[in-house]
DNA sequence: GATGAATGAGCGTTCATTCAT
DNA sequence: CATGAATGAACGCTCATTCAT
């Protein structure tokens, strides 16, 4: 036993920090109402009726999952410096989303794919996060927006072209055949920033700069869901 | 095709038509796992047991829905004239994807969303035809580059780059709220192709030349899948 | 195959009857909540799905079978000629009631027993029944208390009062052992009229006359449920 | 009995108590099998396997219930002095009953009302003591019937008909709405003695003048199951 | 062509109960 | 004494599918 301080949740977290991610995985698989608690069951090694001691429901299970995700994200993103240049918060926003979708595929395709497999108060609440996660993302293209040009881009638009480009990912994106995680980011911002056909080209100082200096070990911190 | 009059076969094919519109707008709106035959026996009013006569298990149902989706974006992709400048051609997939997509968001929901819900054969066939469409698009990508630039930008993420950002569309799309269709699909492309910070501005000939001969018209094309 | 015009659910109401018995006989047996739809699978021979055919849930398999009793009471109450002596409508409410009781035991232990395992709407029905039902005893022993005595009899603890001698037979009548039942609620009767004292004794003309004219052959209308 | 004041099973004793008033309050709203021990856990404070110290099985704790009411109402009997006359002892013996009945409502609708919900031993040993009990009332009966008439009353039946006029109460007794309590007694034991028609205005000496010695305070007594 | 009636398989969930601590 | 954690068994119910008519 051991000291008394840190151990009466301790058991508890860890079995269902296991069940989450394990979870995760297998939602991500095979969809969610595909799944059902006995592949959960199956996978975790616990029994059917064992798992309901962590959640109450299937629907709580996948809401744990997702608002875990989404609050990570909003966490991780209070440590962004505000007074940095408009371009370089989009620039970190898309870091941030993407390094952790790559580190967490599973847990990220759930919450893109499933979005709408929760119901009732789930629902709701996965709503409030997921706005005022997006609401970020929407107020910093309106910042870079109102500097340039004549206000031609919807800002609405533009905001989830940026997430359907991220979201899709989990399509498509296989490791050992794709571009590795800082380059692919990379080379989506540059499209977003400057376009398939100048993309190419594009060396502005507050693009590089800032990317020069960061490397592989800043995207170390995504690994786990919970750091 | 044979005379449209008198064949035995037509008021299957009516028949099979309103089945397929049912369904595919139920199965947008709860998931494809989550609707059951009997809603959608409910929904077009026909027996349990009847439905069975126009296909012979749901997956199949599925199928049909997915398949009609994809032959009809191949087939009017093939009157596109192959001599346009590529660029002119990526734009014209684009208008044409986004357009059937905006027309038919229910079964294009349902082809982006329930991708994996196919599985054996209906997946192997609906992967070729994807595949074959997919191609398309990436083909003229790499035309595009090939020009452009050092080819900095890899081929892969900059095709799915534009498939995310037009798929993406069923989550967020309000036809009240947003953009008309024709306007959405200028900001795509202008994004696309110049970037968000260049898009603005850009007024290139090729880019705009050609729209300006197209209306609205164009798009009417599309008001029902099967035209 | 017979005539086509009463064919169509005659199948079905056949079977259901067949059900509704059964499941009568098991909740008599068993009690409602001890009752597994499989055990009403069994007993009837019909697969476990099958039996959701003819009811949708399990409360709504005991309130048919608690409303069919009900309504058939109060139906064949119809019958009862109101110019009668209030005594005497007194005393055929009781045969109606008792001789019911006893030809259908199972249902009725099943009304009498299981009055609070229906909820909701199901409750609130039967409860409107019930109360109609109630409400005609009650305004006889109303009617019979005015004219006698100086109405020191609270009508209601004296109408729950009979109820109470009548529905508690489930729970002791055995018919090998007991009286038979035209003799029963003669005893029944001259307790609740007469009393245990008097009861012995009593031979009111309106008591007996009418009772001559009767025999057995009155409550073989009640041998089936469904008359 | 040991000395009351400091034997270890006081805290013991205590404790049951409490488990035991709230499950037959649990019990008697919700019915046996529909309550979870989860149900009692919570109603009680007391975590799910803590309560197992003080049960076996859940069957047992409603053994526990029912067997202190009849032990209680078997214990108050004994103080009833035999030389009295038997009518009066028939009226004593319903005093008892329902006094205890009306201030123990929820532990006697225990007993009425989940009678069969025992099994194996545990029913055999409430037959035991219910046998006792009823053998008490049907004896008295008896010997009041004996001295009467021509013995036209069956004796289990005039039995019985007093146990379900008493025992109904459960069903119907509102105490804002009806009698208060010795009211009740008082009007149950004239229908029962003299019958509706002539329970109204009966005085007989031996049925009053015993009554007008006790008042309220006789039932304090019942005020707690365990007194 | 169309349907009423039926079914086996499987689902999410709850239950009384246990046991190491 | 008391509890957190776990489990096998069973529950009510729904599903895609079939088949005689």
């Amino acid at each position: 036993m051991a000291t008394r301080s840190d151990t009466p949740t301790r058991h508890y977290d860890e079995k269902l920090e296991t069940i989450l991610k394990c979870a995760a995985k297998i939602f991500a698989e095979k969809g969610f109402h595909s799944t059902s608690i006995r592949d959960i069951s199956r996978a975790t090694g616990m029994s059917l009726a064992g798992l309901y001691y962590y959640f109450r429901t299937k629907e709580e299970l996948l809401f744990l999952i997702q608002e875990r995700c989404i609050l990570t994200l909003l966490q991780r993103w209070e440590t962004v410096n505000p007074d940095e240049d408009a371009r370089v918060r989009v620039r970190l926003f898309a870091e941030n989303h993407l390094g952790f979708f790559l580190h967490n595929m599973h847990e990220m395709k759930v919450m893109a794919h499933e979005d709408e497999s929760l119901t009732g108060k789930f629902q709701e609440q996965m709503l409030v996060l997921k706005r005022r996660y997006v609401k970020i993302l929407m107020d910093l293209i309106g910042e870079v927006q109102g500097r340039e040009s004549g206000r031609v881009i919807d800002i609405r638009a533009a905001t989830f072209a940026l997430f359907g480009m991220m979201n899709w990912i989990y399509t498509w994106y296989h490791p050992k055949r794709d571009l590795p995680l800082p380059q692919l980011i990379e080379q989506m911002l540059r499209i977003y920033f400057f376009g398939l056909l100048k993309g190419g080209e594009s060396a502005e100082p507050w693009f590089t700069a800032e990317a020069a200096e960061r490397d592989d070990v800043t995207f170390s911190l995504w690994r786990n869901l919970p750091d």
